[in-house]
RNA sequence: GGGGCCGUGGUCUAGCUUGGCUAUGAUUCGCGGCUCGGGCCCGCGAGGUCCUGGGUUCGAAUCCCAGCGGCCCCA
């Protein structure tokens, strides 16, 4: 099915497959489950999503390290909580003939933290707080879905050791502006919940997450933030001598933040039924310059498009679609297509006037300016592109959030392809019994703004404690 | 974990119920021409293990079994 006539709202998936393969984001057909070829388009992005966080984390003090992809079955076994979260789904690799198994990363706090114990020492080891982007492997059950839910994961995770509960907590707290600085440079509308206690991270004291909205209603859970108490510490020993001189076991958090879900939220939330729409930051094209030629003014056209494309390619990455044996409407929908941020057009009008015709991709508005109007205009253009698709996106959340009085209710906000609001006891057997009646999951209660709840659960009508969010989820 | 649907050139697809002609059409790709301010049009050409393996049959894209892969629903 064509872009054209899957509409983003209407069949998602339909939409959603086709353009990330046209628009040379990515190729699912690699004929092996959960994996999939990521294409110059989709590997740039990425890259850029890296280097917009690692820029972050360098910042305040994370400094970047490699470890190794496998772990043992011993080391992956000592957090009782945490292998029975992950041992289902783990590749394993058999090494034959008596030698021990070794276990692919599903995440790599068995990996990284016998190390943190020889490293660790003194206080004055601490903070320690590192962070490696690379790949972790899941053997995921349900169907694997291009993007969202892949078998080989590439992410970025930071791991942090602090001397005292009070240090994790503002870790905790930096992690959260590093991760919401990222996804708004991207324009991306999310909500962070604190995850009810049947659903955070295997051997996690707490866990918050960053759900990005979906335009088929299901969120799209982006980055993870985990305070690790003294669990992991203390099945790993990690030790320390303390300013008085007692011994104290550490504190630790760790974070992740998936760049192939980030990318897939930015196609998804910003995407058109015209194809990509990039935030300026990430687009490998920010603006194409398409000449418009006509007859017996052909050479004087194409030598005006390369003389913009000079002026703004200081500051931009700027191309030159000079193909020769393409139409320019067909030039038009082709970088539509691939989200180029920006288009200047330039033809028999432009030349006579010393001007240039500029598109935005957000709107696809256009307008007229000089030649020396034009850098300054870009810039205004990149910079009002950038805000307009975060505001837009944050307006499409709020809109898909509505409040549930039962169990009902919840049934019907899903059945449309909507998010749920409403107010619950804490029991799990009314977020089971939701679940099953309703088919969405509790995802938490907001961390980003206070709600309070002031009557019942809505399952079971006893006093609620918690306003909590309910959708379906990838 | 349970159930259902599907797999045909690079892409989308007809044909399958009721087995039988050179596997349909569009798109894409290559060459040529005409155009060029939103995917134009015309001509010629290329492109297929009909998912894989096995079975039934004189004969299988079509029927049966298994596997692989994908999609959807339920838990």
């Amino acid at each position: 099915m064509s872009v054209q006539a899957a509409k983003k709202f209407e069949n998602f998936s339909a939409w959603f497959d086709d353009l990330i393969l046209r628009a040379r984001i990515a190729d699912n057909r690699f004929p092996v489950k959960g994996f999939i070829v990521y294409m110059e388009n989709g590997a740039y992005i990425m890259d850029k999503i890296r280097e917009l966080l690692e820029d972050e984390l360098e910042k305040t003090g994370h400094r970047k390290m490699y470890f190794p992809l496998v772990t043992s079955e011993e080391l992956f076994g000592k957090e009782a909580e945490h292998i029975k979260g992950f041992s289902r789904e783990v590749f394993v690799i058999d090494q034959g003939s008596g030698e021990q198994k070794l276990i692919i990363r599903p995440t790599s706090e068995t990996i990284m933290y016998p190390m943190f114990r020889l490293w660790i020492r003194s206080h004055a080891d601490l903070p320690l707080k590192v962070y490696q982007s690379v790949n972790v492997y899941r053997r995921e059950t349900k169907a694997t879905r291009a993007l969202y839910r892949v078998r080989e994961i590439p992410w970025n995770e930071a791991h942090t050791v602090h001397e005292s509960p009070s240090d994790a907590e503002r870790q905790v707290r930096e992690a959260l502006e590093i991760y919401q600085k990222v996804l708004e440079r991207l324009g991306i509308g999310y909500m962070i919940f604190k995850r009810p206690d049947f659903d955070k991270f295997a051997g996690a004291v707490y866990s918050l997450a960053f759900d990005a909205w979906n335009p088929d209603g299901k969120v799209n859970q982006v980055a993870t933030i985990h305070n690790l108490g003294r669990n992991f510490a203390k099945a790993y020993g990690i030790e320390f001598e303390k300013r008085d001189g007692s011994r104290g076991t550490a504190y630790q958090t760790c974070y992740g933040l998936g760049f192939s879900r980030v990318l897939a939220a930015i196609i998804a939330q910003h995407g058109d039924d015209h194809g990509l729409v990039l935030p300026p930051i990430v687009a490998p094209v920010q603006v194409v310059v398409v000449p418009i030629p006509f007859k017996g003014q052909e050479r004087e056209i194409y030598e005006y498009a390369g003389k913009i494309r000079g002026a703004l390619a200081g500051r931009w990455r700027a191309a030159l679609d000079d193909r020769e044996d393409v139409t320019p409407g067909e030039k038009f929908y082709h970088w539509e297509l691939m989200g180029a941020p920006v288009r200047v057009e330039v033809g028999p009008r432009e030349v006579a006037e010393y001007s240039a015709t500029v598109a935005r991709r957000d709107t696809l508005e256009r307008v007229k300016v000089s030649f020396e109007e034009l850098p300054s205009k870009v810039e205004e253009l990149m910079r009002s592109i950038e805000a307009n698709l975060l505001e837009k996106s944050r307006r499409m959340m709020l809109s898909l959030i509505s409040d549930a009085g039962s169990v009902e209710e919840v049934k019907k906000i899903l059945r449309d392809r909507r998010i749920a609001r409403i107010e619950w006891c804490g029991e799990v057997e009314c977020a089971e019994r939701l679940k099953e009646e309703a088919g969405g999951e509790i995802r938490g209660e907001r961390y980003d703004i206070a709600e309070t709840p002031k009557g019942r659960c809505v399952v079971c009508g006893g006093g609620a404690r918690f306003v909590v969010y309910v959708a379906r989820a990838y």
